[in-house]
DNA sequence: TGCGTTGATGAAAACGTTTACATTTTCAGA
DNA sequence: TCTGAAAATGTAAACGTTTTCATCAACGCA
């Protein structure tokens, strides 16, 4: 049995009360008070039970972190980002992933308001029309979206669309005229919706039209053997821009399996500023976001909203293009 | 205010039991107390609070993740595996970061505890002696160690040190017979002792002198320069065994920018069987573990005592040799 | 001495559930 | 129609805290 603040209470010749505040507020207890309680606490092994305290004060001081996978580094490193700052306002995290999967968003939205969570950090396929989020604000439970962007929700992202077409322009200023996206499902993601208008943009502002997206599960493991035929056929692209690292690496890997030359026969751009895209051969050329920053701050935000009680605007991080070898020789 | 249980009894005209039951075991309810409840329910928007029902059934249906750090794709796999065979138990996932500092596991050892969750996943430092691993088995709460590997203890993870003195014979076998082994800080991970321990019995068994191992900071961005020197210097090894891929990547990288040739002028072998070695050019050899099987197996079997109340063995799972470029020409 | 102020303490209520136990209702069988 | 068992329901206690409010002692001051 473990012991309760009701033993040490009886142990230390006082009232629970004042255990209670012996621990939570000190200065309004005897000298004398607290060294019994103390002694009691140590005698018995006594640890404050968290549900309890949690159920009387309304408050868990738990923050529910909500994110598609952690396959992808780009998610694990945000969570780290949040960790370190949630540990830093002391509260803790509970996980859930979600696959790109819109019943496991349900899940665990529904799970963590259950659950009670203080607040929340999340990435969503659709920010912008996304009925739980619509249900978080009527209830007024704070959150943060992370990767997402859009003006009517507090966001904390690069900005997608003009970090796309900024990455684009990079191509095209190495004279690169027949440019291909490829990109998770655009139905799965917002983000991936606004880094192909970037690309459109570019494109359109050089005169050129934009492809039709090639869309590719985002957990897939490899390329589905039509796309590499697309990409290494009769008119293939000499660049491809991918919508993530992690489809870069992809990319890459068949493309030199097939025994295209990068860059000289297709230069590949990526998204997200993995550190290990650096390590590869050719070093991969990306659009870099600043991941761990954007889980922090995500959770410094958040920490302010539940501190103030005051709704933060949106902040858009900056980002940046890593040149390397995918792009040019 | 959000809507209790007691909203839902007083809307539906029947007892907050009635209620409960109608939540919990609904054959045990009238078919018109059914409906009204969850009439009821539907027009208050009622949410069950766990915390609630956590108090009362002294049962959280969390569990407690501490791992090293997420930066490592290692970490992030194995807990991706976690996660989803949480869901699938029905379990939550409570995450804590150590960043392989004795003061944080115990900070979070502390809060896991706090919080009741019902059991824990763990990778600490050293699973042998650890005075809050005794304290775990004395307060009975069911707990499994992940990549941990200690006779004494619930464990899930592979033979390190077969494993590593596997791999190190690999290196034999290809003539090498200088070999040095770079680690994290042995005093900081039982695993790094354990493969050590293996690259001593290879080198041993094929009658040589095996060397010191040459620490490194586990999170370190890059190899201290002295390190470069010994690699690069006069005497320098033919091949280096790597306690893990994270680390062999800084030394291929920070080889190659020397200039050294890899496999010709050394080769390098990992230990994490990290996908995104296969990448890399030349492609990183290493020694592979099971990571999200790790993650997964650990919580099914932490799953199967907290059901049975039957503390489970250790469970030991394959590793592999992942052979590669950066060994072989 | 008497009074008011301050500081320390305790009793009890409250947070939202579940469940043991008691009570009422239903219904089949005589 | 009556009886008894089974099914449905309700009352109240319990889980471990924090906090309000009341009580009481101590003490300074007139």
């Amino acid at each position: 049995m473990v012991a309760t603040i009701k033993d040490v209470a009886q142990q230390a010749g006082v009232s629970i009360a004042t255990v209670s505040r012996a621990l939570n507020t000190p200065d309004r207890v005897s000298l004398a008070a607290q060294s019994a309680v103390q002694a009691a606490i140590a005698a018995l092994g006594f640890r404050p039970n968290l549900i309890g305290r949690q159920l009387r004060a309304d408050k868990t001081g738990l923050i529910g972190v909500m994110l598609p996978t952690l396959s992808n580094p780009v998610f694990a490193e945000c969570l780290q980002g949040i960790e370190q700052a949630a540990l830093a306002a002391n509260y803790r995290v509970l996980l859930m992933t979600t696959h790109y999967r819109a019943d496991r968003e349900q899940h665990a939205l529904e799970t963590l308001l259950n659950q009670r969570v203080d607040g929340m950090i999340l990435t969503v396929a659709h920010a912008a029309q996304h009925a739980w989020l619509d249900r978080l604000e009527d209830l007024s439970v704070p959150y943060m979206l992370v990767y997402n962007q859009c003006d009517a929700r507090p966001c904390v992202s690069v900005d997608n669309r003009a970090a796309a077409a900024q990455g684009v322009t990079e191509l095209l200023l190495r004279g690169h005229r027949h440019i291909a996206m490829i990109s998770g499902q655009l139905q799965a993601s917002d983000r991936a919706q606004q880094r192909y208008q970037g690309y459109c943009d570019a494109m359109r502002a050089a005169g050129l039209v934009p492809g039709e997206p090639l869309e590719i599960d985002f957990e897939s493991a490899d390329l589905p053997p039509e796309l590499v035929g697309r990409l290494t056929g009769p008119d293939r692209p000499t660049a491809v821009f991918c919508g993530n690292d992690r489809l870069a690496i992809l990319v890459m890997r068949r493309l030199l399996a097939r025994g295209l030359r990068i860059p000289q026969d297709v230069a590949i751009l990526g998204f997200d500023g993995l550190e290990i895209g650096e390590l590869l051969a050719p070093a991969l050329a990306t659009v870099s976001q600043p991941n761990a920053d954007i889980g922090a701050r995500a959770m410094e935000r958040l920490h302010g909203w539940l501190d103030s009680g005051q709704r933060l605007a949106s902040l858009v991080l900056p980002h940046g293009i890593r040149r390397g070898g995918s792009i040019h020789a």
